[in-house]
DNA sequence: GCTAGCACTCTACCGCTTGGAGTGCTGAAT
DNA sequence: ATTCAGCACTCCAAGCGGTAGAGTGCTAGC
């Protein structure tokens, strides 16, 4: 009442903010005496009940019955999270031994395999990393090699010795020396350049000189073309999944056998962190702020994470809506950037 | 008693099937009178506790409780499924759709995917395909290329173009040159040879003529070495694990944490099923026989597959001990039928 | 050898009570 | 105007006793 109606009071915001911190820790509704007790505001238990009313009304609690304690809404989370929270940094000793982790790994998938084994460890609850996509990669080398029929097998060596294989169904057979030919002819051309900008040039060349290329430069680039427009961030690497059963929460088998299932299909799950990638910095879904049904008990905090300026792919933890936002952001946010360092270390 | 002790009255062993008959379908423990009306046995309820009280005292059932009925042993199921089953062989119908499904796949790959579907689609269990093993493939090409340091890739094509990658840390840096040489050494050297054969040869060469070598013929073999030693059998596919979480007596929160774990960690199935590929047909574990606690509760049903009479690798299925065996039995070792069946042609 | 009958046991379920936790409201004190 | 003590009220969780039902083991008679 002391501020205009549309700002929480001070004493609202710090209850709310305890209300949180004490459900968070115990899982049980939590009532006026408690808060009294603990808040740190010097009030009756009364008047918390009057205030309580409030926030109820806002939307930010609620009882699950008349005389059990409150409990936080979605909304309560939201706003916690936009407006309440402040994270306390992680301690260097922490950062420091994760470095350490991740500097033993030495491909790009090891690395992701071992961040999320670091998320899902550090917070008892699943890590997901998807893998850094190729798009900015260098290109490198490629080499063709023939196999029976018509069928061709390409190896494709990017910047970080990254190495992609792809089986190509051609028109006709090809002979050894031709596809040696082909690859000569590719890697001399676009050795080192910016994988993007290979298969535009690729693209645009085969528009314009369409007719004027022999076949098998023609068929080259086709090939080239089809290696190149493979999948990139379609697919992740989680870990510590059975985490989630310890939440009684989470417990009930229906949901459980949605949330599996989900994670074996990762279609939606994938869907879901793309629209993390394009926005930049942590970004977190709170229960059925997700969109997606199986999800509508957990949250989700991610953060995309880049090496060289260029966004590779995205990371993040899911758990319980009841999570200890304050203490996972920092350590998503953390890895995000551990991953992206040791990510470009290893170029 | 008019049998010698050592055998069972043929009575009691009918009864033991239906008891489990009831038990599988409908998951209560079965009482005498159920036994006495559906038994096919023309007897009252009291003669069938007399017989009941027999098999238990052998072992094959047990009472959770006095006053409840009777439920199968771990050993009952194993004299169930040693000497009374009747499995019911497929309908042919059933067996042409699982063929035409598996007919469109192309990889191997593919096909196992495929295959630990169909399982865990029709039992409504835990589907699970092990890779086939490469042994005895055939060697047709092996390409070597510079990788940055002293890193070289290695790509392996086998007889049914199958490709594997390997990276190789070798002790000096090597040219494209070197490495063409390399590799062309060994393609005229085993083009069309067993790989067991090549790694034995490649073994022995190594041993006898060790220091007439130049170094770069060594690196060669030691090279290929690496990668035909590679992990065969080391991965399986799983399909329809969230299947189980539809049996109660599975459910326990506890039970299905240690089976995802152990299904997430691989190691202990794999060693699992490693056995089953020993011995040939048909390989039954019920409950605690399996020897690793996260399956007490289960059974798995698996049979090795082979093509052309070399075992590939194995697969099964993975569902509640309380599982219809009659059923489960015939459908794996139709897909393992299938599935080698499969393998072959695309060869 | 089979079975009807009986006493017994155990579980699952229902309704009841009780204690505790927490609420909302009211009226007095600051 | 706030704050708060007090009070009546609500609801859940847990415990208790009683009952119905299912199933057993045993015994005695056919």
């Amino acid at each position: 009442m002391s501020d205009t109606q549309s700002e929480l009071p001070d004493r609202a915001q710090l209850m709310l903010r305890s209300l949180i911190d004490h459900y968070v820790r115990d899982g049980q509704p939590v009532g006026s005496r408690t808060l009294a007790r603990d808040a740190g505001l010097d009030l009756s238990p009364a008047t918390i009940r009057n205030v309580m009313a409030d926030l109820e009304e806002l939307g930010f609690i609620c009882s699950p019955h008349t005389s059990a304690g409150r409990v936080p809404t979605v909304q309560g989370y939201r706003f916690f999270v936009d407006t309440l929270l402040t994270v306390q940094p992680l301690d260097s000793r922490s950062i420091e031994k994760m470095r350490i982790e991740l500097s033993l790994e030495q491909t790009p998938k090891d690395l992701v395999e071992s961040a999320s084994g670091l998320l899902s460890g550090i917070t008892h609850m699943a890590g997901v990393v998807t893998l850094p996509t190729h798009e900015h990669a260098l290109f490198k080398h490629v080499e063709f090699l023939a196999l029976s029929g018509n069928r061709v097998l390409a190896v494709l060596v990017t910047g970080e010795d990254e190495v992609q294989n792809r089986m190509l169904d051609t028109e006709k057979h090809h002979s050894a020396a031709e596809l040696q030919q082909a690859s000569n002819y590719l890697n001399t051309m676009f050795a080192g350049k910016d994988l993007t900008e290979v298969r535009a040039t690729l693209l645009h060349e085969m528009q314009e000189t369409h007719s004027s290329l022999n076949s098998m430069m023609l068929m080259a680039m086709q090939m080239a073309d089809q290696v190149l427009e493979s999948k990139q961030n379609d697919d992740y690497v989680m870990a510590g999944q059975t985490n989630l059963m310890e939440f009684e929460e989470l417990c009930d088998i229906n949901n459980l056998r949605k949330l599996f299932d989900a994670f074996n299909q990762k279609r939606d799950i994938l869907h879901l962190l793309d629209q993390c990638v394009r926005s930049d910095g942590i970004q977190i879904f709170i229960g059925d702020e997700s969109g997606y049904q199986m999800l509508d008990e957990c949250s989700m905090v991610t953060a995309p994470y880049s090496a060289d300026g260029e966004v590779l792919g995205v990371l993040g933890v899911i758990g319980p809506t009841r999570m200890a936002y304050d203490r996972v952001i920092p350590i998503v946010d953390a890895t995000a950037r551990l991953l992206g360092a040791a990510l470009n270390q290893k170029e």
